[in-house]
RNA sequence: CUGGUGGUAGCUCAACUGGAUAGAGCAACGGCCUUCUAAGCCGUAGGUUGUGGGUUCGAUUCCCGCCCGCCAGGCCA
């Protein structure tokens, strides 16, 4: 409870106006120690201000101790090392935890680090060209997980995905969804290496034939005019050049059949175009959602060519100076706020790149009133960060207003082997396939095991495996021996809020009443730090001394009404904490296993 | 080459942002089910925190050099 530490906080900071009233204290330092016999909490406050004060640690720790006020919480005060002050609390202090949890289960945990600001976090937004994949499912298990924790922290969140529906990639997946439609309608066309080549195209271009018919077939010497054809395929002996010169090559002839596809089709095009992007869309938001990630607003980029508001943007930008021409394409000189080398904003051909619609989105987001706007994102955009600050900062805007957590790359492992994936080849294990196979807690669970910034290793065959070894059935058991217990029990559960406390006494009660009362200080430490796995981290050493405890203790206790009450008013906060902690997470308390 | 990021027990990872004897889980070894769920618990063993310096009462944490791994460096998205 951070109240304790609080309180214990202002002793302290009595005790040092009184033995130094001359010392500025910015900070007091409260923890809690490893080790059960440093009390529980430690203070290296001596330490600190020893050298400042010119005077021995431990004897000033000394001075302190006796400078303490009375206080009604405190039991006992060691010095202890160098000079760390170590508090043991009275029992009562030691178990109001339990008490507060089950008072407010709900708001068990709850934080105001937030009160009144509102935050925007951005999460996946991947492409609307295929399926997700393992890579995106960590992106929205970390991004949901901590737009919850900052939801629970007191934050006023906005959950959102950014469509990039306005691309050349869209385009490409219409195409490559036409191509395999006028296969299917006995038209062969060479399918292009860089088109989409996955199952879920064929199956597209079939939903095309239900609803349209052969209304969208066109002749394959059309379609093809103008279009610089394929390149040869490449002898084992080629130099880097010449293929540098095919894959241009394969790159022009894409964009010969797009443009000549728009000129077949007409507004059939906008059909074809159309069709696959909400299907997409759709497709993503229900894998998504199955996934327990909800999304507050879809947002379009293309709303964004539509409303004028990427050429409004970089017409700000240029009237503010900070764009100039070269070779034919716009450039802005970010290099003037801190960016390695200037970007282009506007294509030699006029096309806007895609940096053009990002400023213009960032700005739009900012200009919402979000306090903070979180993106998250892979972390190969990495390098991408400095441009967008500094497209910020050459709109005005305050930098800080926007953070950037990355997501690091995982790996499956299945059996110890690790499952080889390639984007190229379109060899990717999809977020659903991964569901299916490990289901949805597993999964949800693994993803933030790991510090988001780190590459992941998923293993496949731990997620799956139903044994001791696998740390989400380690939580959820937790849950289901509660649970198991209070049903047992013929009590009544309201009453246990007001249980008297005073029997629990065993080593595994105080390590577990220990444990349970820093959830609050760990979700604002983890809000804070953006770092979802504390609360997995946490929540498995929560689970390990319930385990302990259960293992050492008796629940249900014949003839002892009072020692049973106890306990299972320790047990039920221990639940309303293992409850509300997974629900951050997005997995499930099962009540039995 | 430049920038980013990491190197902690045999393996996978923590370490409350500079604190006490660096902690868990697997794997190894030895124990605990006629008692509320053994998907659990208890114990033993395992370390020069990549390396060399520096800062100080105190360094896995901060600074510098070096070694090794991963990622990024497009008028792609």
């Amino acid at each position: 409870m951070s109240d304790l530490k609080s309180q214990l906080e202002v002793l302290l900071r009595a005790a040092a106006a009184a033995v130094l009233p001359e010392a500025v204290i910015d900070e007091v330092v409260l923890e809690r120690p490893r080790q059960a016999d440093h009390g529980d909490f430690a203070s290296s406050l001596a330490l600190q201000l020893a050298k400042r004060a010119g005077r021995n640690p431990r004897q000033l720790a000394e001075a302190l101790k006796a400078a303490l006020p009375v206080s009604a919480l405190v039991q006992a005060v060691e010095i202890a090392g160098p000079g760390f002050l170590n508090f043991r609390l009275n029992p009562a202090a030691r178990f109001a935890v339990v008490a507060e949890a089950l008072r407010d289960p709900e708001g068990f945990g709850r934080a105001r680090l937030g009160e009144g600001k509102r935050i925007q976090v951005e999460f996946v937004s991947s492409n609307p060209t295929g399926p997700l994949h393992v890579g995106h499912g960590r992106g929205a298990a970390f991004g949901a997980s901590l737009a919850n924790l900052l939801a629970f922290a007191g934050y006023s969140v906005q959950r959102e995905y950014y469509v990039n529906d306005a691309g050349r990639q869209m385009d490409i997946l219409a195409i490559s969804t036409w191509l395999r439609y006028l296969d299917q309608h006995g038209v062969a066309i060479p399918f292009p290496p860089n088109g989409y080549q996955g199952d879920y195209v064929a199956s597209m271009a079939q939903g095309l034939t239900a609803r349209h018919g052969d209304r969208l077939v066109r002749a394959a010497d059309a379609l093809l005019k103008g279009a610089p054809g394929l390149p040869a395929a490449l002898p084992a002996t080629a130099t880097t050049e010449q293929a540098k010169a095919a894959a241009e090559q394969t790159e022009a002839h894409m964009d010969a059949l797009i443009a000549q596809a728009k000129v077949l089709l007409g507004e059939g095009w906008q059909i074809v175009h159309g069709e696959t992007l909400a299907e997409q869309v759709e497709d993503m938001r229900l894998d998504l959602e199955e996934f327990g990630v909800r999304y507050d607003q879809w947002f379009s980029e293309h709303s964004l060519y539509a409303s004028g508001r990427v050429a409004a943007v970089v017409d700000r930008l240029e009237r503010a100076g900070h764009l100039y021409r070269r070779e034919g394409a716009l450039w802005f000189r970010s290099t003037s706020f801190g960016d390695e080398k200037d970007r282009v904003v506007q294509r030699e051909n006029g096309i806007y790149t895609y940096f053009a619609s990002d400023i213009a989105y960032h700005d739009e987001k900012l200009g919402r009133g979000f306090d903070l706007v979180i993106d998250v994102w892979g972390a190969d955009h990495h390098g991408y960060i400095p441009r967008v600050k500094a497209a910020l900062i050459a709109l005005g805007h305050d930098p800080a207003r926007l953070e950037v957590p990355l997501v690091q790359f995982v790996s499956l492992f299945r059996n110890g082997e690790k499952v080889q994936m390639s984007t190229r080849k379109g060899q990717f294990v999809t977020l659903r396939a991964l569901r299916e196979e490990t289901g949805r807690d597993a999964a949800r669970f693994f993803y933030v095991l790991r510090k988001s910034d780190q590459a992941l290793d998923f293993d496949l065959s731990l997620a799956t495996s139903q044994s001791n070894d696998n740390p989400v059935y380690y939580v959820q058991y937790a849950c289901a021996r509660i649970n198991s217990v209070l049903s047992r029990w013929k009590g009544d559960a309201a009453m246990l809020a007001s249980a008297d406390l005073g029997r629990l006494v065993t080593d595994t009660e105080v390590a577990l009443a220990q444990q349970l009362a820093q959830f609050p200080d760990m979700i604002r430490h983890a809000a804070e730090d953006r770092a979802p796995h504390s609360v997995a981290f946490y929540l498995r050493a929560l689970a390990a001394c319930l385990h302990s405890c259960y293992n050492a203790e008796q629940f249900l206790v014949d003839g002892d009404a009072t020692l049973t009450e106890a306990r299972l008013a320790l047990v039920s906060a221990t639940l309303v904490a293992l409850r509300n902690g997974l629900t951050l997470l997005g997995v499930s308390t099962p009540t039995r296993m």
